[in-house]
DNA sequence: GGGTAATAGTTGATTTTGTAACTAACAAGG
DNA sequence: CCTTGTTAGTTACAAAATCAACTATTACCC
């Protein structure tokens, strides 16, 4: 119809990794939501408590770049369901350190575990080289610090 | 805390493809909203009708893998801003043939126009291999046939 | 034909997200 | 100490996504 230019959607990359990160996305999503009835911002603080320990909600949003709203409505779900445990930093009481309780733990543990999994599924589909390559044009991409 | 695991959230190409999808949706989508008060959703469908011009809400859902009901809403509301038209199919009267207007067309004019430079500006980052590459990489994880 | 299933698209109820305003605590300068 | 500004985290309200049910139409097939 209109003039053919050789730009199309399927070339946008902001399309195209959005198509790629939802596609992604999907299989692993559903294991934490069906196992755990966790949201996507749940068990990424999850993972973050798990892998570097305590932490405060500021310095999990830091590191993942996600927006305060959402680690603190996560922070009181995964609390609530006794998967993390707060204790107010007595120096500055405005801050809470956030841990993960023995049940936090074992899903943090087996979640790690699928995830990792499912990565190497999914980077399979490549060379050692080009997936190398991927991580470090993403991470450019999504402005993470090498 | 735990033990050190080679595994970290920032290595998981779900989370990675996420974040780089959001950050680099943001410049765009600013312009795209402030300019023409649209959602990514209408956006999408109206490169869609632009690039393969008359398509009905069920060709372009197949295509972009957007749900029915986000099309629907979309075409309602670009409907009403007069960017497209609905047709009828005479022969099967359930779907409709959806187009753009001339106000539709230059919308898209422009906005595939800027489009298409930041989409350059993102790729300037990359060499033209890397950057072949990366899309390459993306289409395959987007279960994007070649 | 008449009944059942399938399909295109819409609508409504519920969840989830995004944005802004808010509370509580600390900091720093006078 | 008191005012002003900043920070950690929460909450309220609006916007958007999700999911299920719905209408209207066509297809199948006995």
């Amino acid at each position: 119809m209109t003039e053919k230019d050789d730009f199309a959607l399927q070339d946008f990359l902001p399309f195209l990794l959005n198509r790629a990160a939802e596609e992604s996305s999907l299989a692993f999503q559903f294991y934490y939501k069906n196992r755990y009835g966790m949201l996507r911002n749940e068990w990424r603080v999850l993972f973050h408590l798990g892998t570097y320990g305590t932490m405060t909600a500021k310095e999990i949003g830091q590191r993942a770049k996600i927006h305060k709203t959402k680690i603190s409505r996560a922070v009181a779900k995964l609390t609530e369901r006794r998967f993390i445990t707060r204790n107010r930093d007595t120096a500055d009481r405005r801050s809470e350190h956030l841990k993960l309780t023995a049940a936090g733990e074992a899903a943090y543990r087996d979640l790690r575990g699928q995830a990792a999994s499912y990565d190497k599924q999914l980077a399979a589909r490549f060379s050692p080289e080009e997936e190398q390559t991927l991580r470090r044009m993403l991470r450019q991409l999504a402005g993470i610090e090498e």
